[in-house]
RNA sequence: GGGCGCGUAGCACAGUUGGUUAGAGCACCUCCCUUACAAGGAGGGGGUCGUAGGUUCGAGUCCUACCGCGCCCACCA
């Protein structure tokens, strides 16, 4: 047994803790048919990424339930790895170029992807880096990333299988545009924000009239692509004008006045301009009229061709301009401050425009059904629980999903088209969705084949996390022919491993997300499971809350709010931020944070160094013997009790883990550790210290306590565990403490906390008459109980000890002098105290104060009088709590008389 | 428009199925550098649990309404 040195030092044992853990392969898990698996995916993070709290909350949570697993002798895999992140990645990298002046359009395809994929050797591992500094517990030989060649081959099989299916099509839909990044994105990727913006009212012209018919719109700049007006066929101010035509102002275009359902006469002026091309609504409209669909935008967000005087302006230049011009023709009517939810683009924030385009969609109704049927049933349970019904309602509503996207970064589409074939009008004619590039078009021979430009949208390959990381769908790789069959075998081989490992950790036990994510990913893994796989991914989604700072903002850059993890880890260390972070994350609660937040994880890791160092010291003489705990009967008050506590704290850990509830099991080990084994058993164990059964329970709760800690803090634990069992080994390896029932024992504690009342008693009074610690003091106890003053007698030597007692002396009740310095103990004793040093007595200060306790005593024995004599009551409530009640109320009557007995004596 | 979460001590929060006098942390006050620990120890003060009703023998906990704060969803031109 090594000693601890004097000062915790994290900086000293963090690091190399972790080192050593993964050197050793702690953390990799193989299929292993005595044990039962227990697997976790990792959200992957975006190769872009860096460590934020998120994160750090995300993969502490994670960790913890991976190392607390392998202990309970699960095989515990956690997958780690990195998602491509199209668009954000193509961002980051096309920045990067922008500063020497580049664009990715003046390069080309090719090119550009060689500078991405440089970009990600070089910066694509740093998250994967910090994790570690996190010293999270990832099977790092199986580091994933969403564009590996074998995972891309599980995006393109997913997608050739969707398409024969039929459950993929392409087509001209309105879909929402990022001007910006230039692409098309799903509805998720847009999310709406309120803002604050304008109603614009303007005049349409009716055609051979001088009359008008007054729109009103949000977005001025659409009119040049109007191809009707639209009023609701009841609303009586327009009846009439149904069926006629105004003239578009500033494009002169006739357009027909249509009457639609779908108007709010109430809205407005009850008249609205029709956009088909630039209307989600106005696009449904079109489509039951038969309008012209005309494009006014360029996919840059500038006005084309069909703007008339305003191509090439930018959209809210050409918005200033129409305004101006409307106003300088007198056609416009008014401006009103209106506020409504416009679509961001989630990647780079810019407003998007619903768009016309030509798109790939995959149907969602389909593979929706059985994913909200294993939610309904139970087979995948969200905690909270609360997050089934959002689940659930988006599941119901579901919308095809767009996943083809205009940039060059990503899983570029399995799609070919025949030149010659091709039809513009059926998406399917002169299309070849293959792996491979065909040679000839299959249908006229032709040669001119090329592949679809678009990439899919980055989360059509994270919904295949759960089973694609495991090597799905182990297509072997067409060896050439000339090669020998030894690397045909090899490859056969690992083949087969993957197949039986996925089929070993396949469903993982739990998936741990953010909210915002349920959409994007967990609902489309749950589909791509039952798709796919034919099961669920996953039997748990535990949904943590959002990381905020003091004020409840949302940590983000922006507003550069956030507290940096790796400043912590630095300021710290690893262990205190993840014991912080836990023992304040209330289960799917937000977690707000501040600074000094760390410092209660940090003066933890300092309290179980010290307490350990205590131990060490006293333990590095015997040399195996304190491995072994005596019988029962043989352990003095103190080391039963502290067992029995022990055991019992185990229990409620356990089932706290079983929740999912790690805040509360942080809390019970804290509470356990600290304010039990530190405060209170370390301190009896020095009286006793000699002995070899209390050696021997110090050493045996510290080292199961070290093992109880272990998950949260991983390094400390292993660093003072290493050192008080001198075995070069990890906890993880080592299995979690069975609870010994036998050392649980209420009556002890019970005991124990007579003591310790009246320790508390007496250390309160001492405090009160500023009697200092050197100052030894006489003590007398008196009380009629014979229980108690047998338990405090027998236990004298704590007693003395603890509460810096001189002579302690029991005496009756009735005989015991009160004049001195007397209180009334909770247990029910009354206690006296001389003292050497008992000068400036304050006995007026002393009745007051006495006076309140009477007084709030008595408060409680009416309201236990009244409830004890309620009839309804006594019926009604079980047995036991009346009982309860009847006990407390005497007990209170006891201690009232005490009370008084002090009261009288004081003069 | 629909849905969800939160409102408990000065601060930021726990409180599992309703059951003694509502809890720890930080901050504050008093005392103590006692041979593991001042990043510590021993004590202490501080709350009519957002408001108003209701159910119940009993409500921080369940129900209803309302008030504040925050979030999510929705085709609010």
């Amino acid at each position: 047994m090594e000693e601890l040195a004097k000062k915790y030092s994290f900086k000293d044992i963090e690091e190399k803790q972790y080192l050593f853990t993964e050197e050793k392969s702690f953390f990799h898990a193989k299929t292993n048919s005595s044990k039962k698996p227990f697997s976790i995916v990792i959200p992957p993070p975006n190769v872009t990424g860096i460590l934020h709290m998120g994160h750090a909350l995300n993969n502490t949570i994670q960790d913890i339930l991976i190392r607390y697993k392998k202990m309970r002798g699960f095989e515990s895999l956690w997958m780690p790895g990195t998602d491509h992140a199209g668009i954000a990645t193509q961002n980051v990298v096309e920045r990067k170029l922008a500063k020497g002046g580049v664009t990715r359009d003046s390069i080309g395809r090719e090119k550009f992807l060689e500078l991405v994929w440089e970009w990600k050797q070089e910066y694509g591992s740093t998250i994967i880096r910090q994790l570690r500094r996190l010293a999270c517990a990832c099977d790092w030989q199986r580091t994933r990333f969403t564009m590996d060649e074998g995972y891309s081959d599980a995006v393109l099989e997913v997608f050739i299988r969707l398409y024969k299916k039929g459950l993929i099509y392409r087509g001209n839909y309105i879909i929402n545009w990022c001007p910006r990044c230039r692409t098309a994105l799903s509805d998720e990727e847009a999310p709406h924000k309120d803002t604050q913006g304008f109603l614009y009212y303007i005049k349409y012209p009716i055609k051979d009239s001088k009359e008008f018919v007054i729109v009103a719109t949000t977005r001025p700049e659409t009119m040049l692509g109007d191809s009707a007006v639209a009023v609701h066929p009841k609303d009586k101010r327009y009846k009439s004008l149904i069926g006629q035509t105004v003239i578009l102002p500033l494009m002169d275009r006739p357009i027909k006045i249509i009457a639609d359902d779908f108007v709010d006469p109430d809205f407005g002026t009850g008249a609205v301009k029709v956009t088909p091309a630039h209307d989600p609504n106005d696009y449904v409209m079109g489509k039951r009229h038969n309008l012209e669909f005309i494009n006014v935008l360029n996919p840059d967000g500038s006005c084309n061709e069909n703007a008339g005087d305003y191509q090439g302006s930018d959209r809210y230049e050409a918005r200033e301009a129409i305004i101006e011009d409307l106003k300088a023709r007198k056609l416009l009517v008014k401006v009103e401050a209106h506020q409504h939810a416009v679509g961001h683009c989630y990647r780079c924030h810019t407003v998007i425009e619903p768009y016309y385009s030509k798109q790939w969609f995959v149907k969602m109704k389909p593979l929706a059904k059985p994913a909200i049927e294993a939610v309904q049933e139970g087979r995948i349970k969200f905690y909270p629980q609360r997050w089934t019904k959002v689940y659930l309602n988006w599941m119901e509503n579901i919308q095809d999903w767009c996943i083809s996207r205009q940039i060059w970064w990503g899983h570029r589409l399995p799609v070919y088209y025949c030149a010659k074939c091709r039809d513009e009008n059926d998406y399917k004619k002169g299309v070849i969705v293959s792996l491979q590039k065909p040679d000839i078009c299959p249908e006229c021979g032709a040669k001119d084949i090329v592949q679809d430009v678009d990439v899919l949208d980055t989360w059509f390959s994270s919904w295949l996390w759960p089973f694609a990381t495991f090597g799905w769908p182990f297509r072997e790789k067409s060896t050439d022919h000339s090669q020998q069959s030894t690397d045909h075998n090899q490859q056969s081989a690992d083949t087969e491993k993957q197949k039986r490992e996925l089929e070993y950790f396949y469903p993982t036990a739990v998936l741990v997300t953010a909210p915002e994510i349920i959409f994007f990913w967990v609902a489309r893994m749950i589909m791509a499971g039952f798709e796919f796989m034919g099961d669920i991914p996953f039997k748990d989604v535990y949904i943590h809350g959002t990381v905020r700072d003091d004020t409840g903002r949302k940590m983000s850059k922006s507003l550069g709010n956030s507290i940096d993890p790796l400043e912590i880890i630095v300021d710290y260390g690893t262990d205190a931020l993840r014991f912080s972070l836990i023992s304040i994350t209330a289960m799917g609660q937000d977690i707000y944070l501040s600074k000094e937040k760390f410092e209660f994880g940090r003066n933890f890791c300092n309290k179980i160094w010290n307490a350990s160092r205590f131990i060490l010291m006293n333990l590095k003489e015997d040399s195996g013997s304190w491995q072994k705990v005596s019988n029962k009967e043989e352990l003095c008050f103190s080391d039963a009790w502290i067992l029995s506590r022990f055991n019992s704290t185990l229990k409620k850990l356990n089932s706290s883990f079983a929740q999912y509830r790690l805040n509360e099991s942080a809390n019970i080990i804290y509470e356990f550790f600290w304010h039990q084994f530190c405060d209170w058993y370390i301190e009896f164990s020095k009286l006793s210290i000699e002995n070899k059964t209390t050696r021997a329970v110090l050493y045996n709760i510290l080292e199961k306590s070290l093992r109880v800690l272990h998950p949260f803090m991983p390094l400390i634990t292993d660093e003072i565990w290493q050192k008080a069992t001198g075995q070069k080994t990890s906890i993880m390896s080592q299995p979690w403490p069975e609870v010994d029932e036998v050392y649980i024992d209420a009556g002890l504690e019970k005991e124990m906390r007579i003591l310790m009342d009246v320790c508390c008693d007496i250390r309160n009074l001492r405090n009160e008459k500023n009697i200092k610690p050197k100052d030894k003091a006489d003590i007398t106890i008196g009380s009629d109980d014979q229980h108690i003053i047998s338990v405090l007698d027998k236990n004298r030597e704590y007693l003395i000890d603890l509460a810096k007692i001189q002579t302690l002396n029991f005496a009756g009740e009735k005989d015991l002098d009160v004049s001195i310095n007397p209180t009334a103990s909770s247990t029910g004793c009354l206690i006296m105290m001389k003292a050497k040093r008992d000068e400036g007595r304050d006995t007026q200060k002393e009745k007051e104060k006495i006076l309140k306790q009477i007084k709030e005593i008595s408060e409680h024995i009416t309201r236990k009088n009244k409830l004890l004599n309620n009839e309804n009551y006594l019926k009604k409530a079980p047995a036991a709590v009346v009982e309860k009640e009847k006990r407390s109320l005497l007990e209170l009557k006891q201690e009232k008389a005490k009370l008084k007995k002090i009261k009288n004596a004081l003069k």
